[in-house]
DNA sequence: TTGACATATTCCAGAATTGGAATATTTTGA
DNA sequence: TCAAAATATTCCAATTCTGGAATATGTCAA
C-alpha cells in the first residue's frame, strides 16, 4: 500500500524549506502579494502559488483580493499544534540537562527491566 | 524538475505521523528495542526499522546493541531547530492577542503602503 | 554447528510531491 | 470591449515516499 495521509496536515506543511520561508516573510513583512514573494524568493510564479495553496488549504495563510492581486497574510495561531509538540522536548536541551538526563535514563531502564 | 532535498531534514523526519509517534513513545518509555515498538504501534517490523532508519539518519534517535535487538533512544536535543522555528511565533497565541495583532497589522499596511 | 529470534535490507507497486511550461481566469485601465 | 497585469490551474516528467513481501544479516542458545 501506498502513502497514507500526511498531506493537509500542518507539519507537513513546514516540512517544505520554501515553504518556511513564505511564512517567515509574512511574519516579517507582514500580507503579501503573490509577486513581491516571487521576487523576494526567486521562485517562479507558479510554484509561489502552489506552495501558498497548501499552506492556506491548512490555514497557515488567508487570502485576500486587492484589485488584481492577492494579499496573502499569515494566521501563525494555525502553527500551534507545532509548537505544542515540540515544546515537550524543551526540557531536554534546558538548563540542568544532566538530572533530566540521568533521571529519564533511570526511568527507562527500570521500564525495560520490568517490561522483560 | 522534481522535489528537491527536503529529505534527512529535522522538519522532514517529524512530517510522518507513525515518527512522531515513535519519538513520543521514545520520550515516554525511554529506550526501547526495535520489537517493542512493532507491538506498541501495531505497524510492522520492517516499516519500523524503515521510520527508525530516518529518524536516525536525521540524529533523533540514536541505536545500541543489546544481545541480538537494537535499542532505540531519543535524543531530544534535535528537535531543537524546530523548537527554535516556531517559537517566534509563540506570541501569536499567547495572551494580549489583540495588541500584538494589531500592531502586526498595522505594520504590514505601513510597509505595503510605502513599497508601491 | 545449527536453528530460532531480532532486525535490517532489498525490491516492488501505488501514490504523492515538486517544478516547469503552457494555459486559463480575473480584474483593471484605456 | 480589449489588451495587459496578476494569479491560478492544468498537464507533464522526474523523483520520492511508504508499506508489504521476501530475503539477508547478525546473534544467541543448545
Amino acid at each position: 500500500m501506498p502513502r497514507s495521509a500526511t498531506t493537509a496536515d500542518v507539519f507537513n506543511a513546514i516540512a517544505e524549506p520554501r515553504r518556511r520561508r513564505i511564512v517567515e516573510l509574512l511574519a516579517a513583512e507582514g500580507a503579501q502579494p503573490v509577486g513581491e514573494l516571487v521576487l523576494r524568493l526567486k521562485l517562479a510564479q507558479p510554484a509561489v502559488s502552489k506552495h501558498l495553496g497548501v499552506l492556506r488549504e491548512v490555514g497557515i495563510v488567508t487570502v485576500t483580493k486587492r484589485g488584481r492581486q492577492r494579499l496573502y497574510e499569515l494566521d501563525a495561531k494555525e502553527l500551534k499544534p507545532v509548537h505544542d509538540w515540540v515544546k515537550v522536548f524543551e526540557r531536554y536541551w534546558t538548563a540542568q540537562l544532566d538530572r533530566v538526563k540521568a533521571r529519564a535514563e533511570r526511568m527507562a531502564s527500570e521500564r525495560n527491566a520490568s517490561a522483560e
